[in-house]
DNA sequence: TTGAATGCAAACGCTTTGCACTCGG
DNA sequence: CCGAGTGCAAAGCGTTTGCATTCAA
C-alpha cells in the first residue's frame, strides 16, 4: 500500500531512493538554503503526488520525534509555492491544501472525507468554451468535481 | 451602470420592484422568520446576480444606516445558504462568497481583483470527462477559470 | 562568522458561539 | 406572550508576524 503511482506529466525522475539529495538539489536550484526543516516539508510532500494541508505535514515531521514550529511549516509551505516547488489549492472552504503536481490538473474533491484526487488533464477536454473577457487571458483552468458517496440506490435493471 | 442582467437560468420573476415582499415570502416558505435584518441581508445578495463576502453586505446594510452586527449577517447568510436560497461558494482562498444564482454555473476568477463573474452553463461543455471513482457521483462539477489582464503584447500580424 | 532560518507566542482576519436582550407572530 | 432572532464580545481556527536564538555555509 505504498503512495507511489506515476501517471502524472513529471520528468521522469532519477530513482526514488536519494530522495533527500534531490530535494536538496532542488532547493539549492531555486535559491533556498536547504535546512533540516525545509528538506524534510519538501520531501513529505513531493515524495509522491499528494494534497496535504499544513497541518498534515506537520503531524507527518513531528511523529518521527523531529522539532518544527508550525510558524516554520507554514513559511516553508510559502516559499516552496511562491518558487513554484509545489502549488497551494483554494478549493477547499476550510484551509489551504498544498499539492505536489506543479503541472496544470483538476481535482475530484471527495466531500465526505475532505480529500483530494488528482485529474490527469487529459482527460477532461472541452467542446464549449466561453469568450473570455476583453482584454484578459486565462491564468488556469480549474475544474473540481465534487463527490459524494452513490446513495445506495435500488438496482433498477 | 445598474448590476441587472438576466441571462440566468431562473424562473422568471415577477417584476423587481416589490422585491421585499417577494423576500419576505421566500423567507416563509423556507421556515425563516422574516426579520428585517434577514430581509435586508436577502434582498441585497438577491436583488440580482452577484457574488458577495458577508462584509460586503454587512457594509451595505449600514451605508443606509441601518443597525446589524457582523454574528448577524455571518449567520443569516449560513441559513440561506443551507435552505438554499443562495449558494456559499469556496473558490476565494481567503473568505466566503456568497452567490445569489443557485443553478448549476461555472466561475471567471480575476486574480486582480479578486471578483468573480458568472459563466453561464450551456457555454461550457466537455467532449471528455474522467470516469468517476467507483461508487461515486458528481455532486457539483465547477469550472473556474482564473484570469489575468493579457500584458500589453507586441501585437504581432 | 554572520545573515538567513527557526521557534515561540502574540497578533490577525474571518467566522462562530454564549448569553442576555428584543422582537415578530 | 414567548420562543426565535439579534447584538455584543469573547472564543476558535488557520495563518502570519516580531523578535531573540540557532544554524548552514
Amino acid at each position: 500500500m505504498t503512495s507511489e503511482y506515476s501517471a502524472q506529466p513529471q520528468p521522469q525522475l532519477a530513482e526514488q531512493a536519494p530522495a533527500r539529495e534531490r530535494i536538496v538539489q532542488q532547493l539549492h536550484l531555486h535559491g533556498l538554503k536547504p535546512t533540516h526543516q525545509r528538506v524534510r516539508v519538501a520531501e513529505i510532500l513531493m515524495a509522491a503526488p499528494t494534497h496535504m494541508t499544513a497541518e498534515q505535514i506537520l503531524a507527518e515531521i513531528r511523529r518521527g520525534g523531529e522539532r518544527v514550529s508550525k510558524a516554520t511549516v507554514y513559511n516553508t509551505l510559502k516559499v516552496l509555492a511562491q518558487r513554484g516547488l509545489v502549488r497551494q489549492i483554494h478549493l477547499d472552504p476550510e484551509r489551504s491544501v498544498y499539492d505536489s503536481t506543479i503541472a496544470p490538473h483538476h481535482h475530484f474533491h471527495d466531500l465526505e472525507t475532505g480529500e483530494f484526487q488528482d485529474i490527469d488533464p487529459n482527460d477532461i477536454a472541452f467542446s464549449r468554451f466561453p469568450t473570455l473577457p476583453e482584454g484578459m487571458e486565462a491564468e488556469a483552468i480549474e475544474v473540481v468535481i465534487r463527490l459524494r458517496r452513490k446513495r445506495p440506490a435500488t438496482e433498477s435493471a
